[in-house]
RNA sequence: CGCGGGGUGGAGCAGUUAGGUAGCUCGUUGGGCUCAUAACCCAAAGGUCGCAGGUUCAAAUCCUGCCCCCGCAA
């Protein structure tokens, strides 16, 4: 089939990669503009365009999608339908009529749940117990279009959402391959927007542990902030981002939130909210690289009864 | 010219401000203790202090140049 795909992070290459694998004709990749990154500011190709460009198929990165010629370049392109995997923007009406098929956009969650920007992280904060991936008819809403094919999994208790998004990324390409090749006979199914739940994108302050928080919600979120926009806390070492930890019973619970507990033989506790406490096990401070806790207690300052904040 | 941190035995760090014997925690090896141990005690091995040049009686430390690594931000 005639497809454009439409894509921008490394989640959205797999689907790609499964198209042009499938045999399907890609006429043409849109992805967002570069952008400066890395350090020194250097302009950084998007993952989806690296791989077209590997694979010569034409790329388009236009600034603005909301405009006229915008709309007739997409069209042109003359395709029976586009593939929309983590574009990153909101396609206007004209974009979902240009093509027979419209669009078909690849989402990482089981749809009505999770809507929007951030369905893994939330999925994993939640403590949901499984999660999936959907591919469905975009309609003008929030992801809100009728739901074509769903394939789930489960999220494994010490998954991070940085892992969980590198399986659903391949299960996505598998289903999307699934769906194209059986288009015809499948029934679109309306959503139940009673059921829907949102997943908005999270900011950097997101980010900050609320040390008042029972360890377990603590500890699913260093999960599901993964890999941003992280979880870490100041101290007075500078800021500490908490990569791994694990909920532990803490047995002096009088004691302030945020307390550092234990920070010797190889052990790092902070009180938590509720009497619990956090056990740390992978650790990073500012300006330094991650570490095992073992090795950042080795030349770290950092004793009992310090106080963590936000 | 985006901002910043750093290169010191295998790991994580201190020491550099006011040059003068290479230090801490962990690991490794050997020994001891113990019913036993990844626990404890004793001992040992292991370092061109990123590279090159300069100043000096003397440089990890001061000066000059170069290489490399990392974090933030995006």
């Amino acid at each position: 089939m005639r497809l454009v795909f439409m894509g921008t992070p490394a989640a959205a290459v797999p689907s790609l990669a499964a198209l042009v694998e499938a045999g399907h004709e890609i006429a043409a990749v849109w992805t967002r503009p570069d952008r400066p990154a890395g350090r020194g500011k250097r302009l950084m190709p998007t993952p989806v365009k690296v791989y077209a460009e590997e694979k010569g198929i034409p790329v388009h990165q236009p600034e603005m999608i909301k405009n006229k010629e915008a709309a007739e370049l997409f069209a042109s392109h003359n395709a029976e339908a586009a593939v929309v995997v983590a574009y990153g923007r909101i396609l206007p009406k004209a974009f979902l009529d240009a093509f027979p098929r419209g669009c078909i956009n690849v989402h990482f969650s089981l749809l009505p749940k999770y809507r929007g920007a951030a369905p893994v992280n939330w999925a994993v904060v939640n403590g949901e117990e499984v999660t999936g991936v959907t591919t469905m008819k975009m309609d003008v809403g929030l992801d809100t279009g009728d739901i074509l094919l769903q394939k789930m999994t489960p999220i494994g208790e010490d998954e991070t959402a940085d892992h969980l998004t590198g399986r659903l990324a391949h299960l996505g390409a598998e289903l999307i391959v699934e769906t194209i090749s059986s288009i015809e006979s499948i029934k679109p199914e309306k959503q139940d927007d009673s059921k829907a739940t949102h997943a908005p994108i999270m900011s950097k302050v997101d980010g900050r542990i609320d040390w008042f928080s029972e360890a377990s919600e603590i500890e699913r979120r260093v999960r599901g902030f993964q890999p941003f926009p992280r979880s870490y806390a100041s101290s007075p070492y500078g800021r500490l981002t908490i990569w791994k930890c694990r909920p532990v019973v803490d047995l002096t619970s009088k004691v302030k939130s945020g307390t550092v507990l234990k920070a010797d033989d190889g052990k790092l506790v902070i009180a938590c909210g509720e009497g619990t406490a956090i056990s740390v096990e992978e650790i990073q401070q500012e300006g330094k690289r991650k570490m095992p806790v073992e090795e950042f207690l080795n030349g770290a300052p950092i004793k009992a009864g310090d106080m963590l904040g936000r």
